[in-house]
DNA sequence: TAATAAAATGACTGATAGTCATTTTATTAA
DNA sequence: TTAATAAAATGACTATCAGTCATTTTATTA
């Protein structure tokens, strides 16, 4: 019975398509501004349909932020490859993510959208649940690093790798959110170089895990 | 002739009745669910009545926002008082914020959303730009303290004062935040405790600082 | 070819932000 | 005291948009 088979491969295909159409809107015009409507005649099809693929407007935007995560997942695992010691892993990552933000800054900002709202995890196969398994494993890889820091001598012995990369997540996490969305103040106002203050904010977080 | 200064304090007293109301309302509801017409059967006026004294419901929220931004800046204040050394000041700044989140949460909330959100900041009377000079002069604080700090040996002399405090406080709202938005999930799924994570977090911000 | 199931449609509803012509209240001048 | 004027407040109204659902279209099976 191959015909179930490529019905459900069409059935996702649609998906996908839907998702990109409102990448298309949602990245142009905003959430809060794209309306269902224009995500519906990017897409081709009728609002309805929208809702035969997704719950609501929120639901359709963390499809979004999920494909987001999952590249961000992808320069994570990248980032540990490339590097020897438990600190540069986890120094790579930290890039990786001002990366993520530079070359996707329209899937940073879903992701921001996603970090910074209490989201409804009851339903288990919904997508607000699919994001939040997507970023613990994109943790895991940094509590590994840092792990893998301690034991190689390069990470200060002492250090807790889930609360230290719990705090980096949110330093981090914190420190790219202010300079995307205050980032014009910031040069402005302070004369502040974007670039060097990420920099300066990794080479901070990076004293207070090496040995004094 | 008292009558138009009676009449201006009787409308700053308006006014300043409406951003209570719309405490009430906003506090109780969340801002995404409460409605304007809420917030005016709250203030007993009509709902005409609120668009006299705000440009529309997100300045009203802003109104209410920079109230909270008036109570950190004065705990801001506060801490740096109490303390001697530099470094100690920094720390100091850390808690109260901490504390603000803790004692105003739903003020913590509002602070999340203007910090997390483009403003427009083109008209210079507006609210979202005296929210803009308010947190500037609170990051003058941090700024003094570290400045200090420096000077009285509690903190590296390569420490540059500006782009640290920027750090800082990109750094303590994005913990801050992240154990606002996911602190359930933290306890529940890596069973950490949220005060302790907190802690660590201003711990390792105080490494950075410090003189190796 | 008819019957059935799956997919898509779009007109409709309800909710709500923001407006504005009108009314009410307060102040001033005659 | 009263008429004229200004200031403040009103609430019915409009426009917009998320989400629904009875109906239609398309594909599959018997």
């Amino acid at each position: 019975m191959g015909i179930t088979e490529r019905k459900e491969r069409e059935k996702e295909r649609r998906r996908n398509e839907i998702i990109d159409a409102a990448e298309n809107v949602f990245f142009s015009k905003g959430r809060a501004v794209a309306t269902m409507d224009d995500v519906a005649e990017e897409a081709e099809l009728s609002k309805g349909t929208l809702y035969l693929y997704f719950k609501n407007k929120e639901d359709l935007y963390l499809a979004i932020n999920l494909r987001g995560m999952e590249i961000l997942y992808g320069l994570f695992a990248e980032a540990i490859k490339k590097h020897k010691t438990g600190f540069e892993k986890v120094y790579a990552i930290g890039k990786a993510y001002f990366q993520f933000y530079n070359e996707y800054p329209d899937y940073f900002v879903a992701l921001m959208y996603f970090e910074s709202h209490e989201m409804d995890l009851c339903n288990e196969q919904s997508i607000a649940v699919k994001c939040k398994v997507q970023g613990h494993d994109a943790l895991v890889i940094l509590i590994q690093a840092i792990e893998s820091g301690i034991k190689d001598g390069s990470i200060r012995p002492d250090v807790d790798a889930v609360k230290a990369a719990t705090v980096l997540w949110g330093h981090s996490s914190g420190l790219i959110q202010l300079v995307s969305t205050k980032g014009e103040h910031l040069q402005n106002d302070h004369g502040l170089d974007l670039n060097d203050l990420i920099e300066y904010g990794f080479e901070m977080i990076g004293h207070s895990l090496q040995i004094k």
